[in-house]
DNA sequence: CTGAAAGCGCTAACAC
DNA sequence: GTGTTAGCGCTTTCAG
């Protein structure tokens, strides 16, 4: 008896079911059933049969069928998160922290991918048709994909939209501050004596084309002129920060500090300096956003705008399935990012 | 009729079912499910019939429902990605490779996100017996997380391992040629004249272990001695690549080559080097393994041996729910990886 | 060509 | 205390 195996591994066949468990431990199905999910605290259950069923179950091995729950109207504990994509350093730092986030609250993560597919149209059929997910989180902007957009208004399913810019359109969302973070970014650069500041961005998208236009408001507003080589136009690559360096060391008349609008962009920028022999921070400062973990650990650590990720991660979990059940609750959250200086800034030099 | 809208935001409440499309089309229940399923081939029906019920399942805005179908023994379409650590910008490529050919094949990807929990022991609980997956993929290493193997090996589940070294334990595994791989890159920098090599790795895992000992070996064979100094292991992170660089270069007698055990550690030690006025590839050649995206963009490019991750994700999926259905075929399939030489590698000067 | 009915594994009334 | 029953939404015989 205490030696059976609850299960080889042969018996992949046909799953252990309640039934299997009420025949062996001469009980009925839904006996099992109350047992198992510990609701005999209401319903009485002798301790007796509770205690062969529970054995009956462990003998074989059972596990609960989450399906038929699910079918039960039980909600199936899966989050979908469509992101664009994954391999942006960024978005896989935020899919780590949606996906412990939302395993802390008992969800699983299911992987959207929407991710640049020609058959747009078939993005929902597949992700929300197929895949029975409690609610779906948009990471990042998709404004280039209103098929999505749209099937997903239609559906019956909670959607929230992070870090999509700040623009909502039907969803709730979560957003940053882009305006303040890139204004600490601006502050810090120009305490540090900098007047001459390049701004980098990668595709005009959602939260990139905020901190592009904040940094020329800003710049603006204190009538700070800025020579249109200075707002460079690249991918959001290591290789576009390359690029930007390039363009903005191509003639004389450089920049002394640049704000990149994204850490990745930024690391490209300091190793396309460094490896031309422009010195960071002394001849060139350079300022990134999102306190990716790479930042931290790269040489010079990067200063950058520190996007509270996990809080932000957090607080979409709570509007998609959270208590808070306040209906339209559709006025965006808007986070405040926290300037981290490092050492790629300093004081201009000469 | 015509102006009808499928579905309101606001009906959110109950999902359109079967029932009500059959009702609205006047037939039953039954037939709408063989309509929409297109067993029509088969079993004709009438065209004015299908044109009706299709007409209803339309304008209702009806969506099938995946769990009922599940139920009744469909497979879910979903599969479990177990994954170490997810910010590891190499295992962040192999998700997204993954979600793509799960994808093509009609499956999701939902995360399982291991990741270094305590209660490691509900692991599984959490990831197997919650969702429904058809089965599951291990990426990376689990040997230090028994609990969670041995769960999977008892679950009627078909699970597969994917870099998880060579050493296959019950499972059907995927894994790359560690060997040929560093043979490849410590070939090519002896081609160039390098005699002088030192190896970094991080953690002391599958295959890093695997990709040391290659070294170590490949070394030995040749008669060339290594001092013990010229082996490092560090973090997995680019600070520990920077960490490396100081070890290696504090006293006299440097390497004028290093082979990384994963690119992000390569790019580590470029960096460090870079910074530290080590020109690469002049004094210092770097060689890195993975070959992810970052390789090819940073500046220098990184010389790398090529992980064929789509192939093998590929064959994993293949293998857990291909129709190879050779049954105990835990033979491990073994892929061999390419030396891309880029920037980062060139004859020793001096 | 189409309807009735059973049943997938589970929960929850509702009996006894 | 425990068994019976119905039904979640869907597919699939089996009868017409």
């Amino acid at each position: 008896m205490t030696t059976s195996r609850p299960k080889s591994p042969l018996d992949r066949k046909r799953p252990v079911t309640m039934k299997d468990v009420a025949r062996v431990a001469g009980v009925s199905h839904s006996t099992v059933s109350r047992i198992l999910n510990d609701a005999p605290v209401l319903i009485p259950v002798s301790v007796e049969t509770r205690d062969r069923v529970r054995a009956a179950a462990a003998e074989l091995g059972y596990r609960p069928h989450p399906l038929a729950r699910a079918l039960r109207g039980a909600p199936t504990m899966l989050l979908g998160a469509i992101v664009r994509d994954i391999t942006d350093v960024f978005f896989a730092t935020a899919i780590e922290a949606l996906s412990t986030e939302a395993r802390n609250r008992g969800y699983s993560v299911v992987l959207g991918h929407a991710a640049r597919r020609v058959d747009e149209a078939l993005a929902l059929t597949h992700v929300l048709e197929a895949r029975h997910c409690d609610a779906v989180m948009l990471l990042g902007d998709f404004t280039d994909e209103p098929v999505l957009l749209k099937d997903l208004r239609d559906a019956p399913l909670a959607t929230v939209a992070i870090w999509h810019g700040s623009q909502l359109e039907g969803f709730p969302s979560v957003s940053v501050d882009n305006v303040a973070g890139v204004e600490a970014a601006l502050a810090h650069l120009a305490d540090l004596g900098h007047t001459r500041i390049a701004f980098v961005g990668g595709e005009s998208l959602g939260d990139i084309r905020e901190r592009q236009s904040a940094f020329e408001r800003y710049q603006h507003e204190r009538d700070v002129r800025v020579p249109r080589r200075w707002v460079q136009h690249v991918e959001n690559t290591a290789a576009g920060g390359e690029a930007a360096v390039a363009a903005l060391f191509a003639e004389g008349d450089p920049p002394t500090a640049i704000l990149a609008a994204t850490d990745v962009l930024a690391m490209g920028i300091v190793f396309a300096a460094l490896s031309r022999g422009i010195a960071v921070p002394e001849a060139l400062s350079v300022v990134g956003f999102d306190d990716i973990p790479l930042a931290a650990t790269t040489f010079p650590g990067l200063t950058t705008v520190r996007m509270p990720v996990a809080a932000m991660v957090t607080e979409a979990i709570e509007i998609a399935v959270g208590d808070a059940l306040d209906a339209d609750e559709e006025r965006p959250r808007v986070f405040t990012p926290e300037l981290i200086v490092r050492r790629s800034t300093g004081p201009p030099t000469g």
